[in-house]
DNA sequence: AACGCCGCCTGATCGC
DNA sequence: TGCGATCAGGCGGCGT
């Protein structure tokens, strides 16, 4: 489930890495996952392209890219719920799961995606329309409070909506209202300016810390935040506040942490640090 | 316009 | 032990 830190951190990893060079080769394992949907015709007009800038819009990473003559043009890829971006090192066999594989002259990075619930597109109208970005800096606590109001559905269901916030999913919109003490289900037009202004606090840090966290994760080549699931410890020790622990005693308080489902999604929540 | 719900897909987990 | 059933989840499409 890469969200915005993921992606970011994917962006700043792999553009050192690819800027300036030329596409070589274009190999699409799981077609069902690009558009143009014919693999000829995806893997053609990527050909001879040149990587002329790499950057992440909400939850996409954006490749921009330069035609032989100078044209340009965008590739759009989105990791899904299980897409992970690979540089492979010479002789490295290709992932079980590849999607999209590109060579870029003695150099191969590769799209992986087991479920499939990613995609590739192509061109500049392949950009969905989104809300504000709360990992930019000029990102407003003023701007928060416009995107709550207009909406009465539950905070938590409201944060995730991609029109409304660009970039926010599951993990960080459960660790966000944890860390501003916001119970998920508070209607999102009810959150009281003080609670939006903690709410604001709060998902600049979660998101700004699990961006160099990942970071990290990835010159190491160790598995992202995401990759490890709830179990392990505190979030002092690189674990979660509440993510995927229901049933576990909170790092803060000791009492156990919920689990409820909203608009199909697990949220999870400390009933006591998060009381409504 | 706003919102709910389905379906896509496969690895992990659960029950028998 | 092994096998089938169930579940998770972002998001596009569609229905209300």
């Amino acid at each position: 489930m890469p969200e915005s830190p993921e992606v970011e951190a994917f962006a700043r990893w792999l553009k050192p890495q690819v800027l300036r060079r030329r596409i070589a080769s274009v190999d699409v394992p799981k077609p069902r996952l690009v558009r143009p949907l014919r693999p000829a015709a995806f893997a053609g007009a990527l050909q001879g392209c040149r990587i002329v800038g790499l950057r992440r819009c909400g939850k996409c990473l954006l490749w921009d890219l330069e035609h032989p003559g100078g044209r340009p043009d965008l590739l759009v890829s989105h990791l899904g719920m299980t897409g992970v971006w690979q540089v492979l090192a010479k002789g490295q066999p290709l992932p079980r799961h590849a999607a999209v594989v590109l060579g870029l002259g003695g150099r191969t990075v590769v799209m992986e995606d087991p479920r499939q619930f990613g995609h590739l597109r192509l061109g500049s109208d392949s950009m969905p329309r989104l809300g504000p970005d709360p990992l930019a800096p000029e990102f407003t606590a003023e701007e928060l409070s416009v995107v709550l109001s207009g909406c009465r559905r539950p905070v938590k269901v409201c944060l995730m909506d991609p029109a409304r916030l660009a970039g926010v999913g599951n993990l960080y919109a459960s660790e966000a209202l944890f860390l501003a003490g916001i119970d998920p289900s508070t209607p999102a037009d009810a959150v009281a300016p003080e609670a939006v202004v903690r709410l604001h606090r709060a998902l600049r840090d979660v998101l700004a810390t699990a961006v160099e966290r990942n970071l990290r994760a990835l010159w190491s080549d160790r598995p992202m935040l995401y990759q490890q699931g709830g179990a392990s410890g505190s979030p002092e020790q690189g674990g979660l506040w509440v993510y995927d622990r229901a049933g576990h005693s909170c790092h803060r308080c000791g009492a156990p942490i919920e689990r409820l489902v909203q608009a199909g999604r697990s949220t999870y929540r400390c009933p006591r640090c998060q009381a409504r």
